[in-house]
DNA sequence: GTATGACTTGAAGTTAACTTCAAGTCAAGG
DNA sequence: CCTTGACTTGAAGTTAACTTCAAGTCATAC
């Protein structure tokens, strides 16, 4: 496939494409003249990068993940597999996290305490300063996780 | 307040308040020397616009949300439930969107189906292309939304 | 065989949300 | 008074993930 096709059938722009193969995410050959052309099998890469970003990856993690794959085979079933399968924790702490923001507004807006001092909503001074600087109830997991 | 003082209340660079000031975000009356010189709801403001971030939104839509507030007194408890009463469905939607990604990776890696070509995680060509092009159900909310 | 559209490259531009830098000026303790 | 650390400004730099541009080459339909 030419990179004209791929672009179309992934739905990625040709510009992406060239970006990803310098920033080594997907590989072509070359025809005769210099241009690029894929193997069926890089729909299946650009679709996995494509998801791994709604996750939340950054191209430089998706990278790594691409690199435990072997190099000598096409990856299989199992490959692809094992490498979702490590995105379920990060998903469930992102669901995670949302929930809890959500959960915080309802509270606070149900109870009207937004002008409180008792409410960490909206009051990361006061009472939330004792404890340390800024908002403790948003900051909580990122002060946690490494 | 000086302008290290509420950076370190607001757990927020120094950088950043100058930043947000030009950006029409937050303001300071000035020293005689010149110096910012910051009113303690100055912080209850920079709470709500890292909360505003952590929701999703970006500095141009919360100086949006923040020019709604009246500017002829202090915002009240009512100001401020309003602007993140307004987050909930955004929220929900953000929410639903990455459980379903999850569920997604749930039943293809319970089923094994990734190497099919009717799983449309990992299949965006074949079937999915015949509804056009790119992984759908990753897509669609995207395509739907404005 | 030629016109046309797809393709090539490297370099520079884009956006968001800041940070860093240079070259100073201000404020406060001793 | 003087030192020292906090503060000032505008401009330029940073990062991610691309896109755009210029100037040209390739492939193919007719």
């Amino acid at each position: 496939m030419t990179i004209g096709e791929v672009a179309e059938r992934a739905d990625v722009a040709t510009s992406a494409l060239r970006f990803y193969e310098r920033e080594g995410l997907i590989s072509a050959v070359r025809s005769e003249g210099g241009q690029r052309r894929y193997q069926r099998e890089v729909l299946r890469r650009i679709a996995f990068i494509r998801a791994a970003q709604r996750v939340g990856l950054t191209l430089d993690e998706i990278r790594t993940a691409l690199g435990t794959l072997p190099e000598s085979r096409t990856p299989t079933a199992a490959d692809w597999q094992r490498l979702s399968r490590s995105w379920r924790p990060l998903l469930d702490r992102r669901i995670a996290e949302l929930e809890r923001v959500r959960d915080k507004l309802d509270s606070c807006i149900g109870c009207g305490c937004l002008s409180l001092r008792i409410c960490h909503l909206f009051n990361p001074d006061d009472i939330a300063a004792e404890e340390g600087p800024g908002p403790r109830w948003l900051l909580d997991e990122e002060a946690v996780a490494p």
